[in-house]
DNA sequence: CTATATACGGAGGGGTCCTCCGTTTATCAA
DNA sequence: TTGATAAACGGAGGACCCCTCCGTATATAG
């Protein structure tokens, strides 16, 4: 069976298709950013400078637009977790990403939508949710092995759980009760001394 | 200066207005069983058997006729708070109540879009979020005084965190996934042993 | 029974989403 | 260079939704 993968020489891709890709991609991240998560898809295309079926062939769905617009960030942030393992004990590497996951949000907003997707309903989906996931996977297994938090946490649990926490990203005062949820969590995955109580 | 909110006698309210409004709540009660959160405000109209400038009369904004839907399931939600109390330590109370309300967003999937409204943004509004409100911050209370949890816990962190737990409610397994984060944020509330790490 | 404050209904303006298909164009082979 | 042709473009159009506005209908008070 020979798969189309395998050889990526399927024709070449056409310049000008290229090239309206990037310029959707700027025009979205230009347009996120002074009109919020919302703007209409047909703005960007007009920002563009291209027609809207254009955009709907390069991205056919909405996420899939933000995505693209943050692949970039959301590569930086799972790096970041590689980065703290270097310089930390695990378990702080671990705290530290969670700390700098909501500084993240609290720049890009609309990221949040990215991310919210890749947790809620869609799958975790496309390249950066893998990214994601993977960072988180990786702190917690080293945070794990070294006795820093219980052995049987869930990454993807957490994951949930700090998507969870900048939910509401709108409201005042969300980024310190987010942060403070993240000590509460971290507090909650030290190594069980028995669960007092139920 | 006579205020008319003093004496609510501000004449008498309309019956067919009564009607309407009741007619306009199972119809929304029942499309949103059925159509998914994302029900058109138009269907609702329809399905009442009402024009939809009477629906927006009613309810001048989505969240209030979610809201209105899930009136009496919030205020049970809250008393149960109450209850709970009665039979249980208030640690305990507190952690089955979190177990309790992510229930009921498992039942009920379009409340969540009513405490989402009430967490997120649009400043914890209306009865409904008073009352989630107030369930916790009692609960918290109790549970904080009887030395359960730490003393500086913030009920509305707590909220927060479920409504955040229980955001994106639509992937497969979230529900024990939810209960898992609850079990750890628990944990993570019990009078501190002095942090370790970070 | 009448007057009138209330409530009703739905047309209509303004948007958004997404599809579909006739037109344009980059690429490649001759 | 020069077609031929597959790929890409663009935007009109259908379907839907939100919300407002105002002429019409009616419940209630006197």
């Amino acid at each position: 069976m020979s798969f189309e993968g395998a050889a990526p020489a399927a024709r070449k891709p056409r310049a000008d298709a290229e090239r309206n890709r990037e310029r959707l991609i700027d025009a979205a991240k230009a347009a996120f950013a002074d009109k919020g998560p919302d703007v209409s898809l047909e703005e960007i295309a007009r920002r563009a400078g291209v027609g809207i079926g254009t955009l709907y062939r390069h991205f056919p769905t909405r996420d899939a637009i933000v995505e693209a617009v943050y692949r970039r960030e959301v590569r930086q942030l799972a790096e970041a977790a590689t980065r703290l393992l270097e310089t930390r004990p695990p378990g702080e590497a671990l705290h530290e990403w969670m700390r700098l996951f909501v500084d993240y949000i609290a720049t890009k907003k609309v990221i949040a939508s990215a991310l919210g997707a890749i947790v809620g309903g869609a799958e975790l989906y496309a390249a950066s949710g893998a990214q994601i996931i993977g960072a988180m996977s990786l702190l917690v297994r080293r945070a794990a092995d070294s006795g820093d938090i219980r052995a049987d946490a869930d990454p993807e649990d957490l994951l949930r759980a700090l998507v969870g926490f900048t939910y509401g990203n709108a409201s005042p005062g969300w980024q310190p009760s987010a942060l403070r949820l993240i000590d509460i969590l971290m507090d909650g995955l030290r190594p069980a001394r028995r669960s007092a109580g139920s």
